[in-house]
DNA sequence: TTGTAAGCGTTATCAC
DNA sequence: GTGATAACGCTTACAA
């Protein structure tokens, strides 16, 4: 590979003069400059990214460092999200070192050794849990980041996140639910590790009250995950009598729903919006949850949006700017929870099932 | 951040001891070591990955560099692969770079820049087309190289691939639709500007032929790609005499055959196994293809297994070993194709629709 | 406007 | 066993 040193010899300058045509600098006379960047051009040459950033640039390279967990495998929302991720840096011209993290290792390790190695300008953090560790650990490390999702205590939050507001979004469900006509609304949910879960449940809780109606133990199920569970925490309240058994059940999560729609028929009822059908309801809008029969109701993850301001916020903390361009029309569905914290609507997805 | 100079003054030392100690050469003192070493840890210390690359070592790091196409964003085959070779990196200790390629931006330029600035160890190429300019140009950089996908010309392929037999796999549901008595099975084809596209035609062909029925251009419909498209080359079909209908649709992809489900109720036909309806199969076993109504019946590409070979292989040629580990126990539905050639078969997943 | 030289953090090549 | 020192390719004071 071609070096600043053979276009110096070529050109008959010194490295320095190439160095500072190519990077663009004005104290470089305009013919000097013309013949190098041909020459450069000829010689196909590009800079060394490992040259430069040990000179303490930039290495253009952000880091998407997920939770790594089981059945990740299977995880259609990680995979999803990595895609648009991948898509919106490439628009930005950044590169995306995608670095899980496993259970396994010390998680503290990988940070350490992501700031550490210095292979990248800053991270995104995925899969925030309640009280994560990441962040104080990336915030002593200087290391810049921005976190999808935030840890509890929302009112003293410092770090700078972009979140989806799944409280606003189960209540707005719930809204829904009981302007349809429901009164007794079920919720299930999964298990409260990561911080989403228990906001989702809030809003439940936030549903309920603003509907007017009262909580009732009966109709709560926690910490679900899999098809088994949701049967066995399904079944006592579909024992309930008919004047108290639910009519309508909201699902923490896409998956849950699924599962909800596969056991309600061997329950003998069956899933809808039709009088003496059950209504239900997930979050996330999966790929999936379209072709479900019935159609799935859901709230929809704005993924989309959710990278560009992920991305927007990252670069701008690294470059030390004030607040990214895209944030300064705070459109609907956008909310400026702090100065470089978002909060984003999901947006409900009336189909079928509901 | 600590380097080997903080390491080296604090254990009295010099920076060559201390980078040979930590380096796990032979030819240190056992108590110099170990003092070094926690010293290291002490001091959090991690090698700059910049400084090392500089150096000429390896970066752990290797390219993913799908084609973007106008699309991609709702592409789940792209998000799915990334998801599963992320994860498949992770597990062989590399990072990985993300790399989309525009249309727009001269090709080869993204190649040799990558190549260049010299960030990767090598490179997994997709979305090979049927004479693709990527490859000789990654050769000539002497960038090592795996294709996920093949060129046409299969017999005089040099470089190394794993690809999914598309011709092996379609040939497999052609076979499995005669043996449930269809004889007239029609073929819907998308484009043919990746490589794919022309194998699985191929395979629908070789399917015909050894099934002893012979092709009927009225049965087949090329360069399909939207529900309007579908649409547009269906209606000839379902327009002949029943003698002359086809029982059975086989569709290139899963799309198209999605595309064909919400097609054929408006023609007044609908899709499935039983008597009178007809058949239709697709290809990829997208996430939503067991969602379909009816369910699918498609070819699944082993995505999985397709990212652990391609790594192996990449690994392989990094290293310049000869032949990786997972390869040796070449069993059911792994061919050779050649030294560094994979071919893996798609599992045919049988479903309601056919 | 251009050049010299130092330095970024490693590893490798020699000597000792 | 260990230590100087050069080299990797680049940017950037500082000089000229």
């Amino acid at each position: 590979m071609a070096t600043i040193f053979d276009i110096a010899k070529k050109a008959g300058v010194s490295i320095t003069t190439v160095s500072r045509a190519l990077n663009g600098y004005s104290d470089v006379n305009e013919n000097t400059r013309q013949m190098i960047v041909q020459i450069a051009e000829d010689l196909k040459y590009y800079p060394n990214a490992a040259a430069r950033s040990l000179q303490g640039k930039k290495t253009n390279t952000i880091a998407f460092a997920p939770l790594l967990n089981d059945h990740l495998e299977a995880e259609p929302f990680f995979k999803e999200f990595t895609g648009v991720l991948a898509l919106a840096s490439f628009k930005h011209d950044l590169s995306l070192l995608v670095t899980l993290v496993g259970q396994n290792r010390n998680l503290q390790e990988i940070y350490r050794e992501l700031a550490g190695t210095g292979r990248v300008d800053g991270v995104i953090l995925a899969d925030i849990k309640p009280q994560d560790e990441r962040i104080p650990l990336l915030q002593s490390l200087k290391m810049p980041f921005v976190a999808f999702g935030r840890s509890i205590d929302y009112d003293r939050l410092t770090y700078p996140f972009v979140d989806v507001d799944g409280k606003a979004g189960v209540a707005k469900v719930v809204a829904y639910l009981h302007s349809t006509g429901h009164h007794r609304i079920a919720y299930l949910a999964e298990s409260f590790t990561l911080a989403y879960a228990r906001d989702r449940y809030e809003g439940y809780r936030q549903g309920l009250k603003e509907a007017g109606l009262v909580e009732d133990t009966r109709l709560l199920a926690l910490n679900l995950q899999n098809e088994e569970s949701v049967a066995t925490a399904l079944k006592p309240m579909l024992d309930l009598p008919e004047a108290e058994r639910p009519t309508a059940i909201v699902a923490g999560n896409d998956y849950l729903a699924l599962h909800l729609l596969e056991v309600l028929p061997k329950f003998g009822f069956t899933a809808g919006r039709e009088p003496g059908q059950i209504a239900v309801t997930g979050f996330d809008d999966l790929p999936f949850a379209s072709f479900l029969q019935p159609a799935l109701t859901t709230l929809r993850q704005p993924i989309t949006s959710t990278c560009t301001v992920l991305l927007d916020l990252l670069v701008a903390i690294i470059k030390n700017q004030d607040k990214p361009a895209s944030l300064l029309n705070s459109g609907p569905g956008l909310t400026l929870f702090g100065p470089k914290q978002v909060l984003l609507q999901p947006e409900l997805i009336v189909r079928a099932s509901a």
